[in-house]
DNA sequence: ACTGTGCATGTGTTA
DNA sequence: AACACATGCACAGTG
């Protein structure tokens, strides 16, 4: 891209930058230039940017100008009252601002007053970043934004002239495939930590500076944010139903919940698999040797566990007994877990088509939050408008009383609040049980899509067999399908693979005489079951499918090998009752991850 | 009751 | 210690 501008940068006056506090340096990309100059050919001077606060973003329309850059970009005013200011935004739309100052203590403090507009038009929220540049000769302003969400950061990076940058951004295309807006969070955070130059890690620390303090302002810097919300769904990994308590069920609305007195407490994660046989079963890693064990899937594990704690197998029970899964197989599971970590991240980042905060948190969002539900990064870094310190989804008295203040509701209540909150809480679950229909139908022809090329494996497997080895991701990619898809039939059929109520006829070949009718879009039933045979399907016949049939060579020549102990002997090709390593839930047996209300459903539902 | 306005205050940052 | 700034808060205006 040959930029048609002429830009000073950076950044505008040196004499003044060195006045300006670093984390107002103009960090605006070509491309960002591009945008804002359009075809002009003038030369823009980036002037200085700002992090939105969240009463910046908020609904008084004030935006707090950094004192230094107000003074030293915008035209000197003596009045408090100060002066219109035409500010031409990215699409050449021209707004007018009062730009004034308060006296404070015996400085000022300089204010864009009626940036409510702009804000939203822009959509802009707390955690964005506002740039101010110039356009000489004519000394127009202008003003562009930077979204915080990663999704327009990539588009920054993409378009910066910093190598640095184009190759963190192709980096995080790379390995996200499918862009995620979680998993790119994740590479961010550590591209933050180290190959970074300081100047490009974006907004600095300052704004996480309140928390924690006695009036503590909770603002999050959107980097601190997504890095904490990163640790949080990690947490979440580890969080569990507390072992003796049993939830109570709530019913809301026709709708039961389960409601926990007890917090979740943490447990050490793992990866959950079913057998054939609906049995699900938690393969753990020894936090010494690093191994992995099968353990029932009921097991609630502490933080910490090692071989010697595995009392459910003696063959086990100690660092020296060697692993029950090959090195592949292992790959193979933790490659699928990781996809499907992957996937549900992403799933659960999908603005509201996919994701619905369950119980007293959606009533609390939906009181809150309003139609701005299906916005997860409204939800993720703005306020709520009745109380600023709060986000959406908290559910502290001060959020969900009336807005007079006074007391409490009862379920019973009719007032105007409750009232509209019941509704709304009614759309949701009717736009949620609607989006279930969807899925189901998509994945149906999902499903269809995932059957096709397997003829080709039953024709020509060595073919397949060749392909496979040489791009093992394929395969899994499509076993991740299978995997999500499995999930979801999970979810929405809770315990189904468990109870194994399904009927499910494993020798029955996907693409047998029902083909038709599983692939049929809204055919949502039967597909369903399709998906619970991937789901039940034995590591084998995952292997064979996938052109990995020398795994299973591997797995049977090294086995006696502790592969599989219990599936030697049955000809191949029969469905096994044992070890399917189809990673079902890494949630607890106990849940349908949607579906709780309580402690526990927040494991997937992190706002 | 709600909204807008102006100022005050508390806290983190910088010199 | 001084400063900058995010936001709390009181008060006035409006519906």
């Amino acid at each position: 891209m040959v930029p048609q501008i002429r830009v000073a940068r950076p950044p505008a006056e040196g004499r003044v930058k060195s006045q300006l506090l670093p984390r107002y340096w103009p960090r605006i990309t070509d491309q960002e230039l591009q945008q804002i100059s359009g075809d002009s050919n003038s030369t823009i001077v980036p002037l200085f940017e700002k992090v939105l606060s969240a009463s910046d973003a908020g609904r008084i329309g004030r935006l707090v100008l950094p004192k230094a850059c107000a003074e030293a970009y915008f035209p000197p005013i003596s009045q408090p009252e100060g002066l219109p200011l035409r500010i031409q935004d990215v699409k050449g739309k021209e707004w007018i601002f009062q730009f004034r100052f308060w006296p404070n203590n015996n400085s000022r403090m300089y204010v864009l007053e009626g940036v409510t507009p702009c804000i939203q038009s822009m959509q802009l929220q707390a955690g964005d970043t506002v740039t101010f540049s110039r356009m000489d000769p004519e000394g127009k302003l202008l003003m562009g934004f930077r979204k915080a969400s990663n999704s327009i950061a990539m588009q920054s990076l993409k378009g910066s002239a910093d190598p640095h940058l184009n190759a963190l951004s192709k980096h995080l295309n790379s390995a996200t495939g499918d862009f995620s807006w979680h998993a790119t969070e994740k590479h961010v955070g550590k591209a933050r930590d180290g190959s970074l130059p300081p100047s490009m890690l974006g907004p600095e620390r300052k704004r996480s500076r309140n928390i924690g303090s006695k009036s503590k302002r909770l603002l999050i810097d959107i980097q601190d944010a997504l890095e904490l919300k990163l640790t949080w769904e990690e947490a979440q990994d580890m969080l569990r139903p507390p072992p003796s308590i049993k939830p109570s069920i709530v019913t809301i609305e026709d709708h039961e919940f389960e409601e926990y007195e007890e917090p979740p407490v943490f447990g050490k994660r793992s990866i959950f698999t079913a057998r054939s046989s609906g049995e699900q079963e938690q393969w753990v890693q020894c936090d010494s040797c690093s191994k992995w064990r099968r353990l029932p899937a009921n097991i609630l594990l502490p933080p910490k566990w090692t071989c010697p704690d595995n009392v459910w197998d003696q063959s086990r029970c100690s660092c020296s007994a060697p692993d029950e899964l090959s090195p592949r197989e292992l790959e193979i599971l933790l490659r699928l877990y990781k996809d499907f970590k992957k996937r549900k991240i992403a799933t659960s980042h999908k603005p509201a088509q996919e994701h619905e905060p369950a119980g007293l948190d959606a009533l609390a969002n939906a009181a809150t939050l309003g139609d701005n539900i299906s916005d997860p990064s409204a939800t993720s870094i703005a306020t709520t408008t009745k109380h600023p310190r709060h986000r959406p989804g908290c559910s502290c008295i001060v959020c969900i009383q009336p807005p007079s203040g006074k007391g409490k509701h009862k379920p019973t209540c009719t007032c105007n609040v409750c009232m509209t909150v019941k509704r709304r809480f009614k759309t949701l679950m009717m736009r949620k049980k609607k989006r279930q229909s969807e899925r189901e139908a998509e994945i149906a022809q999902r499903n269809q899509y995932i059957w096709g090329p397997r003829d080709d494996v039953e024709v020509d497997s060595t073919t397949k067999l060749g392909t496979s080895l040489l791009d093992p991701s394929e395969n899994e990619a499509r076993l991740g399908n299978e995997l999500q898809s499995n999930v979801q039939s999970n979810n929405m059929s809770n315990n189904l693979a468990e109870t194994g109520k399904g009927q499910i006829d494993l020798n029955c070949h996907p693409n047998g005489p029902n083909r038709e009718e599983d692939s049929r879009p809204g055919s949502a039933r039967v597909s369903m079951m399709s998906l619970l045979q991937v789901a039940s399907l034995p590591l084998e016949m995952y292997l064979k499918r996938n052109g990995l049939t020398s795994l299973i060579s591997e797995q049977q020549a090294s086995s006696g090998s502790h592969v599989m102990p219990q599936t030697t002997g049955e000809s191949e090709g029969q469905p096994h009752e044992d070890h399917c390593i189809a990673p079902v839930v890494e949630e607890q047996a106990s849940g349908g991850d949607e579906e709780l209300s309580g402690p526990d459903q927040s494991q997937n539902d992190p706002s």
